[in-house]
DNA sequence: CGATGTTGTAGTCATTCTGACTATAACAGG
DNA sequence: CCTGTTATAGTCAGAATGACTACAACATCG
């Protein structure tokens, strides 16, 4: 199918940076390119938004597509306008980039148009050392990747946005794990229980203890997700 | 001119909030439309992105486009993309929305598309009252210019975004007076200086005072920008 | 020319929040 | 029952804040 139009032709996609967290890491799905350009790099996935669809509709429907799951169980917003001319070799393409991060998400599956699609520490993808580095990435997503994990760092001082992180219910050393892995450093472990339990409806307590880790240790108490969504003053970072 | 594509045809344009302070009060430049939809009814300045630019180049273009001046002489930042696919009846385009904002411009001309231009205080369209209120804005307009002062409201608790609506050389009670513009409340005096002035950077000192007032009293020092970015911990609000 | 009102500047003080700790309680496994 | 490990509670000096009061400098009016 063909279109015309009176205004220089732009196609509109959506990229989506989709984190969770894997064996203490701040983890990324990426998939690798089956066509050309960049064929079997990794990018970012993402899609074209539809005619009937805004940008918003069309990253949850590429989040369902990606993930193989019926509803994405997690959080997404949208992160920034990537549109320099010569971002795409083929065509003009302005991308709408989205962050969305959920608990523990499963392997995923390779999708239609995608040759493999895996999970990456980001860490690795982006301070890569000459030992363990991950691919380079396709077009500008080195970039939106960066900008997304500072999105994702910052807002985890100031919102609740860390208990999308986990799945409920769940424990604060469990919650201090996803501040560890996203900031690279965990919070003072004193302070961060302080902070939590000191910020009302941050997390509301069970009265159930969880499972006994193979480390031993005292259980700790399980929480749900409050219904705050700020918290002032942020939490400090480093 | 017409073009042709295998994706969906989207226009990409840009949206400009343009804030600075006029008579203590946040104002805003909007312009008048002169061809439907919304002939007559006012509307944020914006315009098409060329195919050999970026959004930010579109965006610095139509402002000087819109002031009449050759350089822009103030702070641009990318807000966020709005993309519903009904924000404009006659056909699907999406708007990458910027806040720029500059130290006390001059009354605007019109431009060549549009019919006027003028400065509105931005509290009398968002929160006009029966009286005194402003129009009613076009397309989502309205929507963005919420967002874009909430932008800039936030801003200037953690940034020294202030100092970009005053002109060289400032004295801190006008950048005060930036603050209760735009949070509609000032900070309060001590507590001000002493946040200003022990951020290291905010601003540093002339050996000179500014001009008397009309309202007389003792002639503040003159500041300059300094290099700092960030103001850690943040200023508080209200 | 001094009184007066206005505005800028400096400093105080109780309270809150933080950063860096130490001590204790609960649990698993040998 | 002992031991290592982890969760939980509490302490304390220092920093930042919010709400003030006191003082200095200036313009103008009488």
């Amino acid at each position: 199918m063909t279109y015309t139009s009176e205004h220089p032709p732009f196609a509109v996609a959506v990229d989506l940076a989709v984190f969770t967290i894997r064996d203490g890491a701040l983890a990324v799905l990426l998939v690798e390119r089956g066509e050309e350009p960049f064929a079997g790099s990794w990018a970012l996935p993402g899609g074209f938004v539809e005619p009937d669809e805004d940008a918003e509709q069309a990253a949850w429907r590429e989040l369902r597509e990606e993930t193989g799951m019926d509803r994405f169980p997690g959080h997404l917003e949208q992160l920034r306008t990537y549109s320099a001319p010569d971002r795409d070799p083929r065509q003009r393409v302005v991308s709408i980039a989205h962050v969305a991060l959920a608990p523990d998400l499963p392997e995923p599956q390779a999708g239609t148009d995608a040759a493999d699609a895996r999970w990456w520490v980001v860490d690795d993808l982006l301070e890569g050392t000459a030992d363990i580095d991950g691919p380079t990435l396709a077009f500008d997503h080195r970039q939106i990747l960066l900008d997304a994990r500072e999105r994702v760092r910052a807002k985890l001082e100031y919102t609740t946005l860390a208990t999308e992180f986990v799945a409920e219910p769940f424990t604060l050393p469990e919650l201090r794990r996803v501040y560890a892995a996203v900031w690279g450093t965990p919070p003072d472990l004193g302070n961060f229980r302080r902070k939590v339990l000191g910020t009302e409806g941050f997390v509301v307590p069970t009265d159930v203890r969880g499972e006994a880790t193979e480390a031993g240790g005292r259980r700790a108490l399980l929480y749900r997700r409050g219904t705050a969504t700020v918290v002032q003053p942020p939490m400090a970072r480093g």
